[in-house]
DNA sequence: AGCACGCCGACT
DNA sequence: GTCGGCGTGCTC
């Protein structure tokens, strides 16, 4: 049932009727009806007149068991309730009955007295098969109300028919590519892991443009060919339309996908459509990862260390992570994609519990870009301005040669910061402990923590002068406004989050600068993600050594992912690339690496760190956030929380001290961080520490994350 | 999680 | 003298 509480309930099984493991069910809990899953546990011994019949039984298949492992698997890891686990599975209320038959017509012989030639094409058509009036309508190429008053005519027959299948089955053959010899290697050894039927994780490990799609689109193919179900993880699905057009071309067909700008109607039928089997193909986001496939064969994990697999509201998880535990579980491979792995996967690879295969070659005759480094104090930018001279130079050259620049810069809005010039007033937001930015094109100041925001003020509040607010520090809108004044002739667009109203408008703006609508492009972390750019030559990153510093070790393994997928998105199509990083510390080793385009360099160096300090994935770490609306009960239960943990060999508790994110939404967080070794049972730790410590007060919450991806 | 029950402050 | 705030406890 789906509630906090560690076991299953037991109900009454109502004569005539039966069950299996997975099969969902309609139970009565207190005063209200609630949606079950039924286990193999052995049921709890409880007094005969206090169990409660079941309602009903969907009529739906059950579950898999792979898929009942699953959970039991999420919610072990997570140290989350069973049943909230399954909740998340069985959010599509209307999915659990079948679909609704549509009304169909079929001819039943009757002839008519009057016949047009509207009426001919009809009939044509409708002496075979079974049609919707409005389907047969509009293959005859005739108005709705033809096929209307054909029906009141009485020569059709009503009959039930099934709903069309959301999606045309993609083929495996329909278009190939031609592989490289290197490629053909790859996907044979690929082809063989599937064969063996056996669990498996393979990482693929290739530059951007080394043609990793095709490589893995053919392990999809050989899965289809075998009849058996598909998962493609995607980050930021909404906005990949360019993936579902790939995939198209290749298999003549769309996946289905599945992600939060799906409507719920639509989600209840492809949930339903994966549980019957009637879809192959999923392509989503994270929570696809508990879609009820049949007969799932294969899932795939597109650019794996990409951060928006992790999961942290609800119950914290990676995706990623736990994609391979499906895996697992379903006894099937696992294939990871990425040009720039995660330090987990790549230690997981050497370590021989990963398969590695590396594409080296880049697809095509384009080369890798050339990258520099741009001394930011030898060449400085003019007095309050942030682009440098080289990088002005370059972006001129480019733009003579009708090509495209990229700045890529990841903060939004117009500045950082926004200060009173007279009194120092800082502004920052009453729910959150962080600064407000200043959004100029909406006119407005903002908080990225919680969207807490207010107009900008004519007057600084503190002192009350006019006019003396200033912005500290670069943003996209701020840059846009430099790129505009030293290049008024230049067509220029902003990818930002939230400069981009809605994803429709995000693909219209991709479109226009694949088509070369556009001669310099700004963005945010948005531009990293998977786009295809052909006209693209330059990358400038304004700000490379955002992320250098402060302290977080995952810093330099997320600048050195981000500025390889920016620069990477560059000279695809046969031309010379350049990425220009712009940096004040020219000899940071990521720094290095990335001029060098020495990834070993980077990883040898990220790894060694990691290993010294006992940090994921040499160790294990989970974070216990609590959270009141009054600081010192968070503080408290915190402080509670270490002083009741049990003591455990390699285990250690660091904190409590303030959350990264101190002050979210009006509530305190305090974070204590465990430690243990790579080998230690981090969960029963904490289930032992949990249940030693005494309850909370009221309003205090505690959120467990499991492997949290800051761990500074 | 979601709901009922129950105990204390502002209205007809 | 009642409505409704949310704090506490239970659901097979």
């Amino acid at each position: 049932v789906p509630l906090p509480e560690p076991r299953p309930f037991s109900y009454a099984l109502p004569k005539d009727t039966q069950v299996k493991t997975g099969s969902i069910v309609q139970v009565p809990l207190g005063s209200r009806q609630v949606v079950g899953i039924v286990t193999d546990d052995e049921p709890e011994k409880i007094a005969p007149q206090r169990l409660r019949p079941i309602t009903r039984i969907f009529d739906c298949p059950a579950l898999p068991q792979e898929l009942m492992r699953f959970i039991r698997f999420v919610a072990d890891y997570t140290l989350t309730p069973t049943g909230l686990v399954a909740r998340q599975v069985l959010r599509v209320p209307a999915a659990l009955d079948p679909e609704e038959m549509l009304e169909g017509i079929v001819w039943n012989g009757r002839h008519l007295n009057k016949m047009t030639p509207a009426r001919a094409r009809v009939l044509a058509l409708a002496r075979d098969g079974q049609w919707t009036p409005s389907g047969l309508a509009a293959a005859a190429g005739v108005s709705t109300s033809v096929v209307t008053t054909l029906q009141k005519q009485g020569i059709f027959d009503a009959i039930p028919l099934p709903p069309p299948a959301l999606v045309t089955p993609p083929e495996p053959n329909f278009s190939p590519p031609q592989f490289t010899p290197v490629q053909a290697r790859i996907v044979d050894e690929i082809k063989k892991e599937l064969d063996s039927r056996h669990f498996t994780t393979l990482l693929l490990d290739g530059i951007t443009g080394s043609g990793k799609t095709e490589v893995y689109f053919e392990a999809v193919a050989h899965m289809l060919e075998q009849g058996r179900q598909i998962l493609i993880l995607l980050p930021e699905i909404a906005l990949t339309q360019q993936f579902i057009s790939r995939f198209h071309a290749r298999f003549g067909a769309k996946p289905a996908e599945w992600h939060s700008d799906i409507s719920p109607r639509q989600r209840e039928r492809i949930w339903r459509q994966v549980i019957e089997g009637r879809i192959q193909v999923v392509a989503g986001a994270r929570s696809a990862l508990f879609l009820p496939f049949s007969n799932l064969g294969l899932i795939v994990v597109d650019e794996e260390h990409d951060s928006s697999y992790k999961q942290e509201e609800k119950f914290f998880y990676h995706a990623r992570d736990m994609a391979v535990a499906r895996g697992s579980r379903a006894n099937i491979a696992v294939i990871l994609s990425s040009a720039t792995p995660s330090i987990e996967s790549q230690v997981n690879a050497r370590q021989g519990r990963y398969r590695r295969l590396v594409l080296k070659n880049r697809f095509g005759s384009a080369g890798l870009p050339y990258i520099t480094a741009v001394d930011m104090r030898k060449t400085p930018p003019e007095p309050g301005k942030f682009l440098s001279p080289p990088l002005i130079k370059a972006m001129e050259e480019t733009r003579k040669n009708g090509q495209q620049s990229l700045l890529f810069l990841n903060r939004r809005g117009f500045a950082p910061l926004t200060l009173c010039r007279v009194c120092g007033h800082r502004f920052s937001c009453p729910n959150c402990s962080s600064w407000l930015i200043e959004h100029r094109f909406r006119g407005i100041l903002l908080c990225h923590h919680c969207g807490y925001h207010k107009p900008t003020p004519e007057v600084c509040p503190a002192c009350g002068t006019l006019d003396h607010l200033v912005p500290c520090g670069p943003g996209v809108e701020r840059i846009a406004e430099e790129v505009q004044e030293t290049f008024p002739q230049a067509r220029l667009v902003v990818l930002s989050t939230d400069l981009v109203g809605s994803v429709k408008q995000l693909r219209l703006e991709l479109e226009a600068i694949t088509n070369g609508a556009v001669d310099i492009i700004i963005g945010t972390q948005l531009v990293a993600k998977g786009h295809h750019f052909p006209h693209l030559t330059l990358v400038g990153v304004i700000d490379a050594d955002l992320g250098l510093t402060g302290g977080d070790p995952r810093a330099a393994e997320r600048s050195f992912q981000l500025l390889s997928q920016v620069t990477g998105r560059a000279g695809r199509e046969d031309k010379q690339a350049f990425g220009l990083l712009q940096t004040y510390q020219a000899e940071h080793p990521v720094i290095q690496a990335m001029i060098a385009g020495d990834r070993q360099a980077f990883y040898v160096h990220e790894i060694a760190l990691r290993q010294r300090e006992q940090m994921p994935p040499f160790g294990r770490l989970a974070a216990l956030i609590v959270s009141s609306e009054k600081r010192a009960q968070a503080e408290h239960h915190a402080r509670l929380l270490r002083q009741f943990a049990p003591k455990a060999q390699g285990i250690n508790i660091l904190g409590p001290a303030e959350a990264p994110l101190a002050f979210i939404r009006n509530h305190y967080r305090f974070r204590l961080l465990v430690h243990g070794q790579r080998n230690s049972d981090i969960q029963n730790y904490l289930r032992a520490t949990l249940s030693a410590t005494p309850a909370p007060t009221s309003g205090v919450k505690i959120a467990i994350d499991i492997d949290p991806q800051s761990f500074l």
